[in-house]
DNA sequence: CCAGACGTTGTT
DNA sequence: GTCTGG
DNA sequence: CCAGACGTTGTT
DNA sequence: GTCTGG
Protein backbone atom coordinates (compact mmCIF):
# COMPACT_ATOMS: atom_id res chain seq x y z
CA UNK A 1 0.00 0.00 0.00
CA UNK A 2 0.76 3.98 0.17
CA UNK A 3 1.06 5.49 3.26
CA UNK A 4 3.11 8.26 2.71
CA UNK A 5 4.89 9.55 0.06
CA UNK A 6 7.46 12.72 -1.26
CA UNK A 7 7.16 15.17 -4.22
CA UNK A 8 9.72 17.53 -4.65
CA UNK A 9 10.60 18.17 -8.37
CA UNK A 10 10.10 21.62 -9.63
CA UNK A 11 6.78 22.58 -10.72
CA UNK A 12 8.25 23.18 -13.98
CA UNK A 13 9.64 19.28 -14.37
CA UNK A 14 6.06 18.09 -12.73
CA UNK A 15 3.81 19.92 -15.58
CA UNK A 16 6.24 18.86 -18.15
CA UNK A 17 6.08 14.94 -17.12
CA UNK A 18 2.67 15.23 -16.94
CA UNK A 19 1.75 17.45 -19.58
CA UNK A 20 -0.74 19.76 -17.62
CA UNK A 21 -0.02 23.05 -16.05
CA UNK A 22 -0.48 23.98 -12.42
CA UNK A 23 -4.05 25.93 -12.06
CA UNK A 24 -3.03 27.89 -8.60
CA UNK A 25 0.28 28.65 -7.11
CA UNK A 26 0.16 26.45 -4.04
CA UNK A 27 2.92 23.87 -5.19
CA UNK A 28 5.79 23.43 -2.62
CA UNK A 29 8.39 20.76 -2.56
CA UNK A 30 7.85 17.74 0.30
CA UNK A 31 9.64 15.27 1.28
CA UNK A 32 6.67 13.74 4.04
CA UNK A 33 3.13 13.95 2.13
CA UNK A 34 0.98 12.62 4.97
CA UNK A 35 -2.99 11.68 4.47
CA UNK A 36 -4.94 14.85 5.19
CA UNK A 37 -2.69 16.96 3.36
CA UNK A 38 -3.09 18.82 0.17
CA UNK A 39 -1.30 18.09 -2.91
CA UNK A 40 -0.82 18.22 -6.62
CA UNK A 41 -3.18 15.92 -8.58
CA UNK A 42 -3.44 15.25 -12.18
CA UNK A 43 -7.29 15.53 -13.60
CA UNK A 44 -9.58 16.53 -16.24
CA UNK A 45 -11.50 20.11 -15.15
CA UNK A 46 -15.29 21.01 -16.08
CA UNK A 47 -13.37 22.75 -18.79
CA UNK A 48 -12.41 19.36 -20.61
CA UNK A 49 -8.89 20.26 -20.23
CA UNK A 50 -5.86 18.74 -17.85
CA UNK A 51 -4.22 20.77 -15.01
CA UNK A 52 -3.04 20.36 -11.45
CA UNK A 53 -5.02 20.95 -8.53
CA UNK A 54 -4.56 20.73 -4.78
CA UNK A 55 -6.55 17.96 -3.55
CA UNK A 56 -7.03 16.17 0.24
CA UNK A 57 -5.25 13.29 0.45
CA UNK A 58 -7.88 10.65 1.73
CA UNK A 59 -11.44 10.35 -0.32
CA UNK A 60 -14.38 11.89 1.17
CA UNK A 61 -17.65 10.12 -0.81
CA UNK A 62 -20.02 12.98 -2.43
CA UNK A 63 -22.70 11.64 0.15
CA UNK A 64 -20.44 11.07 3.66
CA UNK A 65 -21.73 13.17 6.23
CA UNK A 66 -18.85 13.69 8.11
CA UNK A 67 -15.31 14.17 5.92
CA UNK A 68 -13.13 12.76 8.62
CA UNK A 69 -13.94 9.18 6.95
CA UNK A 70 -11.29 10.29 4.00
CA UNK A 71 -8.63 9.32 6.57
CA UNK A 72 -9.16 5.55 6.33
CA UNK A 73 -9.92 6.20 2.66
CA UNK A 74 -6.10 7.00 1.80
CA UNK A 75 -5.83 3.68 -0.69
CA UNK A 76 -8.40 1.78 -2.70
CA UNK A 77 -7.75 -1.63 -3.90
CA UNK A 78 -7.64 -2.10 -7.72
CA UNK A 79 -9.07 -5.32 -7.37
CA UNK A 80 -12.69 -4.36 -5.85
CA UNK A 81 -12.54 -0.86 -6.71
CA UNK A 82 -15.34 -0.91 -8.71
CA UNK A 83 -17.87 -2.99 -6.76
CA UNK A 84 -17.18 -0.84 -3.15
CA UNK A 85 -19.30 1.98 -2.03
CA UNK A 86 -17.05 4.30 -2.04
CA UNK A 87 -14.98 4.20 -4.95
CA UNK A 88 -17.32 2.60 -7.74
CA UNK A 89 -18.74 5.91 -8.78
CA UNK A 90 -15.93 7.74 -8.32
CA UNK A 91 -14.04 4.87 -10.37
CA UNK A 92 -16.36 5.53 -13.59
CA UNK A 93 -15.66 9.40 -14.08
CA UNK A 94 -13.27 10.71 -11.50
CA UNK A 95 -10.13 9.26 -12.25
CA UNK A 96 -6.70 10.76 -11.51
CA UNK A 97 -2.92 10.68 -11.59
CA UNK A 98 -0.62 11.61 -8.35
CA UNK A 99 2.59 12.71 -8.67
CA UNK A 100 5.38 11.35 -6.68
CA UNK A 101 9.27 11.09 -6.69
CA UNK A 102 9.23 7.92 -4.55
CA UNK A 103 7.41 6.46 -1.21
CA UNK A 104 7.67 4.67 1.83
CA UNK A 105 6.38 0.75 3.38
CA UNK A 106 7.00 0.27 6.61
CA UNK A 107 8.18 -3.34 7.42
CA UNK A 108 7.42 -4.59 10.52
CA UNK A 109 10.50 -6.51 12.73
CA UNK A 110 9.69 -9.45 14.89
CA UNK A 111 10.63 -7.41 17.92
CA UNK A 112 7.49 -5.21 16.78
CA UNK A 113 9.77 -2.33 15.49
CA UNK A 114 9.31 -0.61 11.94
CA UNK A 115 11.23 -0.16 9.53
CA UNK A 116 10.98 2.10 6.86
CA UNK A 117 11.67 1.69 3.30
CA UNK A 118 12.12 4.06 0.52
CA UNK A 119 11.29 3.16 -2.60
CA UNK A 120 11.93 5.22 -5.78
CA UNK A 121 12.93 4.89 -9.26
CA UNK A 122 17.00 4.50 -9.55
CA UNK A 123 16.88 7.87 -11.35
CA UNK A 124 14.52 9.53 -8.69
CA UNK A 125 12.16 10.03 -11.75
CA UNK A 126 9.07 11.20 -11.34
CA UNK A 127 6.45 8.73 -10.74
CA UNK A 128 2.36 8.80 -10.70
CA UNK A 129 -0.08 6.86 -8.98
CA UNK A 130 -2.98 5.75 -10.40
CA UNK A 131 -6.00 7.57 -8.14
CA UNK A 132 -9.94 8.27 -8.03
CA UNK A 133 -10.95 11.53 -6.59
CA UNK A 134 -14.52 12.84 -5.23
CA UNK A 135 -16.46 16.27 -4.46
CA UNK A 136 -17.51 16.84 -1.04
CA UNK A 137 -19.83 19.24 -0.07
CA UNK A 138 -20.01 20.51 3.38
CA UNK A 139 -23.24 21.49 5.47
CA UNK A 140 -21.06 24.84 5.31
CA UNK A 141 -18.30 26.30 3.73
CA UNK A 142 -16.52 25.39 0.95
CA UNK A 143 -16.40 22.25 -1.54
CA UNK A 144 -13.80 19.46 -0.50
CA UNK A 145 -11.99 17.67 -3.08
CA UNK A 146 -10.40 14.63 -2.29
CA UNK A 147 -8.29 11.73 -3.34
CA UNK A 148 -6.61 8.54 -2.97
CA UNK A 149 -4.23 5.90 -4.15
CA UNK A 150 -5.28 2.60 -5.62
CA UNK A 151 -2.77 -0.27 -5.05
CA UNK A 152 -2.13 -3.71 -6.29
CA UNK A 153 -0.15 -6.52 -5.11
CA UNK A 154 3.02 -6.39 -4.62
CA UNK A 155 5.09 -7.49 -7.91
CA UNK A 156 8.61 -9.18 -7.21
CA UNK A 157 10.48 -6.00 -7.00
CA UNK A 158 9.06 -5.32 -4.11
CA UNK A 159 8.08 -8.79 -2.24
CA UNK A 160 9.31 -8.64 1.44
CA UNK A 161 11.39 -11.55 1.30
CA UNK A 162 13.66 -10.49 -1.34
CA UNK A 163 17.12 -12.22 -1.30
CA UNK A 164 19.06 -9.02 -1.97
CA UNK A 165 17.58 -6.80 0.73
CA UNK A 166 20.25 -5.95 3.32
CA UNK A 167 19.13 -8.53 6.06
CA UNK A 168 22.30 -7.90 8.30
CA UNK A 169 20.91 -4.46 8.72
CA UNK A 170 17.52 -5.61 9.53
CA UNK A 171 18.58 -8.07 12.07
CA UNK A 172 20.72 -5.26 13.54
CA UNK A 173 17.35 -3.20 13.72
CA UNK A 174 15.58 -6.30 15.45
CA UNK A 175 18.08 -6.44 18.13
CA UNK A 176 17.79 -2.47 18.67
CA UNK A 177 20.88 -1.85 17.57
CA UNK A 178 19.62 0.63 14.75
C1' DC B 1 1.11 5.87 7.01
C1' DC B 2 2.92 7.47 12.04
C1' DA B 3 2.77 10.21 16.30
C1' DG B 4 0.38 11.72 19.87
C1' DA B 5 -3.65 12.35 22.32
C1' DC B 6 -7.22 10.32 24.76
C1' DG B 7 -11.72 15.25 29.24
C1' DT B 8 -14.75 18.82 31.36
C1' DT B 9 -16.08 23.10 33.68
C1' DG B 10 -15.18 27.49 34.45
C1' DT B 11 -11.88 31.27 34.91
C1' DT B 12 -8.24 34.33 32.91
C1' DG C 1 -6.68 0.16 22.97
C1' DT C 2 -8.47 3.47 19.75
C1' DC C 3 -9.18 7.84 17.67
C1' DT C 4 -7.41 12.28 15.67
C1' DG C 5 -4.29 15.26 13.37
C1' DG C 6 -0.64 15.91 10.35
C1' DC D 1 -37.69 -5.14 3.68
C1' DC D 2 -34.80 -1.68 6.88
C1' DA D 3 -30.56 -0.31 9.26
C1' DG D 4 -26.10 0.56 9.06
C1' DA D 5 -21.87 0.69 6.85
C1' DC D 6 -19.28 2.53 3.28
C1' DG D 7 -11.38 1.12 3.89
C1' DT D 8 -6.65 -1.14 3.82
C1' DT D 9 -2.78 -3.78 5.59
C1' DG D 10 -1.10 -7.40 8.00
C1' DT D 11 -1.44 -10.48 11.87
C1' DT D 12 -3.91 -13.94 14.72
C1' DG E 1 -25.74 7.06 -3.32
C1' DT E 2 -25.22 2.04 -2.92
C1' DC E 3 -24.09 -2.30 -0.85
C1' DT E 4 -24.24 -5.72 3.03
C1' DG E 5 -26.12 -8.00 6.89
C1' DG E 6 -29.88 -9.33 9.52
Amino acid sequence: MCGRYTLYSDKKTIEKTFKAPFRDDFYQPRYNIAPGSVNPVVLMGKAREVGIAGLRWGLVPSWADDENVGYKMINARSETIDKKPSFSKPFQRKRCIIPANGFYEWKTLTSGKKLPFYIRLLDDELLGFAGLFDHWKPPSGEDLFTYTIITTEANALLLPDRPDVDHARIRQCEQGRE
